[in-house]
RNA sequence: GCGAGAGUGGCGGAACUGGCAGACGCGCUGGACUUAGGAUCCAGUGCCGCAAGGUGUAGGGGUUCAAAUCCCCUCUCUCGCACCA
């Protein structure tokens, strides 16, 4: 019988469906496994980035089950977002119909992978069913003030036509599209108070010891922790104060003028009246228009004007002048800081362009500064000079003491000062959640009231393009009663950010069904933390940091015991191909290329380099036609095989071939020999000898590989590796043999049974096929994961490769049992080590553990 | 600029705590079988050399009996951060 993947794929998809044979419950004297792969967003199809993500979950899932534990493996649908609404508008189709479309279409590709996913508990987050949760979520916060309402300057994307969080900004743009920088638009928004947790979030990323270390730094450098002060300024010839956040108090007395950023809030009242309002007006609005990443990159000069204004230097008394300036930021510190040119370099710029004054208030030991024929300024460690009572002192301490000192003054206190600021979750779109808030009159802003919920988000609806809230166009939707006074009452239009559905997606998994709260809690005691997540790096930031904020969330709300959600995370690399590029016509497709020449135009094509599959690259590989052609099983092979997890990919799609070859091979062991099985008698070890001793002894070895690569790092790639150094001993064995005996079919079989068994998380269903071929009852996936015999790993004879001087000059076959010493001198007998050695003498011989001898001359 | 990771045959990658560099796969070469093969099987394959042997893990230096692995310097690439006061 041939190896026909199609036919036995299908078969079995349908016979484990059939006996819902992936579908757990809570069984409490039983170790759970709770294993979590990052759910895709229903774009249409399933691209090779899924099929990898989703292989290597299900592996582990599949090995974690044959080890005994109770393991969920869930999968659902990030189902809310802008492309679904995109997608309608040119279509003339409606979100709803498209996502669902989708999603039963993806659906079947996932199903024809053969995941072991347990579909009883799918998820669709735009099911109303789910996001009613989320609506009872985001009004208890919105009564604990964790969520809240403010009008502030919101970042904004033209082509997404709405707000977008600072998380959701790369290098001044659009994380969606990165060639559109966003505008600033002061707005009224919903924020989540994600502030309140920054310290508990940063502080517990060194407990999460199974995070890979760079996702942890990203999240510490996000949250941007820093201990300072806050110091305030008197301002001249006024009663106001201006409060700036350092880091460095040590230097106030070296402070010799002061910078705003544009934005900064007291600005316009401070400057009414002076002789520069004008210009400083005009500089404002100037800066104003430029994107803030713009105008604080680094590549942009400092520019700045004098507000005509001073303050007050609260340790010194002098007169220092104000500036504004474009490298402040607004939304860092208090928006506002002082200017210390001596020791910082930003600011000794700043001072050389506009000739202010400079004094140096540290110096370092070996040398002596003079501020005015300074070249850079000092940012070392020195001693406090020109500093009144604290002259003397290490600039370290004085950080320590001068804050203290201002504080007992009342001048300042100490502070800490984060980067991260609140998660707005407002977006002007209609396919999401609505935010179930309504504003009425006499009220002011009420939530909806709980027996309302879910907000159910209108359907029957036509969307038009050209901006704006859809849902602020549809009086049928916002016109309401105010559940307070039974008034007049206007629905919130705004829709949540996205991000929100997938920040506790995981908790709901536990009890997909519930219809008494977000999550049962006894089912999410038994299943939370997720053991393993598995995902791609770029939610390094957003998803991740959201994920950690909502389940502490939900553990202040009562609802989950955890407040860590992933207890260990696998980012996987990407997948990449090579990309082929026509001068005149950019990149294309593989058929678009013949014998290295653009068939549009005969151009010599460039070959480029490889670079994560992309549509707009042209360099995409469609796994539903690698399906139709392989198999489901080859393909997820090939994905494993070609390098570990965490790994970029390159895809080839010759190894694809080799990786199917390798299966028929498998197949062929099995069924070529299947009738000589049947007869032979059960392995016994004992009495074998020989080659037929060594073939049964690698059986072991590759059990205690395979079990090591895929339990203590996930390296698939060496375990399927070891798997086919097995299957080659077997064939090169029967290929050797003169005859083939009882004996020898008993472990040819055992060499078959075991390889079946130690594949079948790669490949579940030609494994599923020849274990019934093998006359077993049952799933292999109940059949258990093999142990080893460690007595079987012993060898009578071992190779001992033998230096001479560091250099390997010979290898000789010594009994197991041998002494350290004999090695010594059967190696020094050697007739090839001999002639190294020649009439040298002997200095020194190591021995290593029963491996090597190095004999030094 | 700062931080993290990486650099090994023609290619993807192995080598886990320093102990035979190149497992396994792809590709390539030769052979067998065959009406035919882009199926299958066997043999070979880092580089130089007929061979003995030499040489080799980005480059240079060091530690060690022994270095892809540890230390120092340089280069290249990838990712993240980037006027954060």
């Amino acid at each position: 019988m041939k190896y026909s993947p199609k036919t036995i794929e299908k078969k079995w998809q349908e016979s484990w469906d059939n006996s819902a044979l992936f579908e757990v419950k809570e069984i409490p004297d039983q170790e759970k496994y709770y294993l979590l792969e990052m759910f895709p967003y229903p774009s249409g199809k399933i691209h090779m980035g899924h099929v990898r993500n989703y292989t290597i979950g299900d592996v582990i899932a599949r090995y974690k089950r044959m080890t005994g534990k109770n393991v969920l493996h869930p999968m659902g649908w990030d189902a809310f977002g802008l492309p679904a609404e995109n997608a309608a508008i040119d279509n003339n189709t409606h979100p709803a119909k498209w996502t669902y479309a989708n999603i039963t279409h993806m659906k079947g590709q996932l199903r024809m992978m053969g995941f072991s996913y347990d579909w009883k508990r799918e998820i669709a987050t735009c099911d109303p069913d789910y996001y009613k949760w989320e609506q009872l979520v985001f009004i208890k916060m919105f009564e604990k003030g964790l969520a809240y309402k403010k009008r502030t300057n919101v970042n904004w994307c033209d082509l997404c036509q709405t707000v977008l969080a600072k998380e959701q900004v790369e290098d001044g743009c659009c994380w969606r599209h990165t060639n559109r920088e966003v505008t600033i638009k002061e707005m009224d928004s919903w924020y989540f108070k994600i502030t309140d947790y920054a310290e508990d979030i940063l502080e517990k990323c060194d407990s999460l010891t199974g995070w890979p270390e760079r996702v942890i730094t990203m999240q510490k450098n996000w949250i941007g922790k820093s201990y300072g002060a806050i110091i305030k300024f008197p301002l001249a010839d006024s009663d106001q104060f201006i409060d700036v956040f350092t880091t460095r108090p040590d230097t106030v007395y070296g402070v010799t003028f002061m910078c705003f950023a544009p934005e900064h809030l007291m600005l316009k009242g401070m400057i009414k009246g002076t002789a520069q309002e004008k210009d400083v007006l005009a500089f404002i609005e100037r800066n104003m228009k430029i994107a803030g990443f713009i105008r604080t990159a680094e590549f942009t000069e400092k520019e700045g004007i004098f507000t005509g204004r001073y303050a007050v230097n609260p340790l010194t008394q002098e007169k220092i002048p104000i500036f504004v300036g474009n490298f402040v930021l607004a939304d860092y510190g208090t928006g506002a800081i002082m200017c210390v040119p001596t020791h910082d370099q930003r600011d000794f710029e700043f001072a050389q362009k506009y000739n202010l004054k400079k004094r140096v208030v540290i110096t370092p030991a070996d040398t002596e500064l003079d501020a005015d024929t300074m070249t850079k300024a000092y940012e070392g460690q020195g001693l406090l000079v020109n500093s009144g009572r604290f002259n003397g002192l290490s600039n370290l301490k004085a950080i320590e003491e001068i804050a203290l000192y201002l504080e007992s003054e009342g001048m300042g206190s100490r502070t800490v000062n984060f980067r991260i600021r609140d998660w707005n979750i407002s977006r002007q779109r209609y396919w999401g959640t609505p935010i179930p808030m309504l504003y009425c009159d006499k009220c002011g802003i009420v939530p909806v009231d709980e027996k309302d919920l879910p907000v159910v988000l209108p359907l029957n609806k036509e969307l038009r393009g050209g901006g704006g809230s859809p849902l602020s166009f549809e009086p049928d939707f916002y016109e309401t009663k105010c559940p307070k006074c039974n008034g007049i009452a206007r629905r919130e239009t705004d829709t949540m950010d996205t991000f929100v559905e997938s920040s506790w997606y995981f908790a709901r998994y536990a009890s997909p069904r519930y219809d008494k709260a977000p999550v049962d809690k006894e089912s999410v005691k038994y299943w939370l933390p997720v053991d393993q997540y598995i995902g791609g790096i770029e939610h390094a930031i957003l998803h991740l940091l959201y994920s950690r904020f909502f389940t502490r969330v939900l553990k202040d709300l009562g609802y989950v015991h955890v407040d860590e959600p992933f207890k260990n995370l696998l980012t996987q690399g990407m997948v990449c191909k090579e990309t082929e590029e026509c001068p005149e016509h950019g990149y294309l497709f593989p058929d678009e290329v013949k014998d290295d020449k653009c068939t549009k135009c005969g151009a010599q094509v460039i070959r480029g380099r490889s670079l994560k599959m992309s549509k707009s690259k042209k360099n995409v590989v469609d796994p539903a036609l690698l399906v139709d052609t392989y198999g489901a099983d080859t393909v997820r092979m090939f994905c494993l095989f070609a390098s570990p997890p965490e790994r970029d990919l390159e895809w080839n799609d010759q190894g694809v071939e080799g990786a199917y070859r390798f299966l028929n091979r498998v197949w062929r062991l099995v069924d070529d020999n299947i009738d000589n099985f049947k007869n032979a008698p059960k392995v016994d070890e004992e009495r074998l000898t020989g080659d037929l001793k060594t073939l049964n002894r690698k059986i072991h070895e590759t059990v205690k590989k395979v079990t090591n690569d895929i339990e203590d790092r996930f390296h698939f790639n060496t375990a399927i590796s070891a798997v086919m150094e097995l299957i080659n001993e077997a064939y090169r064995y029967m290929n050797d043999a003169k005859e083939m005996d009882e004996n020898s079919w008993s472990v040819i079989r055992e060499t078959a049974e075991k390889t079946v068994i130690l594949l079948s998380p790669v490949v579940p269903h030609i494994t599923e096929e020849l274990w019934h071929m093998l006359g077993h009852e049952g799933y292999l996936i109940d059949a258990g994961w093999p142990g080893y015999n460690e007595g079987a790993l012993e060898k009578d004879k071992r190779l001992i490769v033998v230096q001479v001087n560091g250099k390997v000059r010979s290898k000789i076959e010594v009994p197991a049992s041998i002494s350290d010493k004999e090695i010594e001198e059967m190696a020094i007998q050697d007739e090839k080590v001999k002639g190294f050695i020649g009439d040298k003498n002997i200095r020194k011989i190591f021995v290593v553990q029963q491996k090597l001898v190095n004999i030094v001359i």
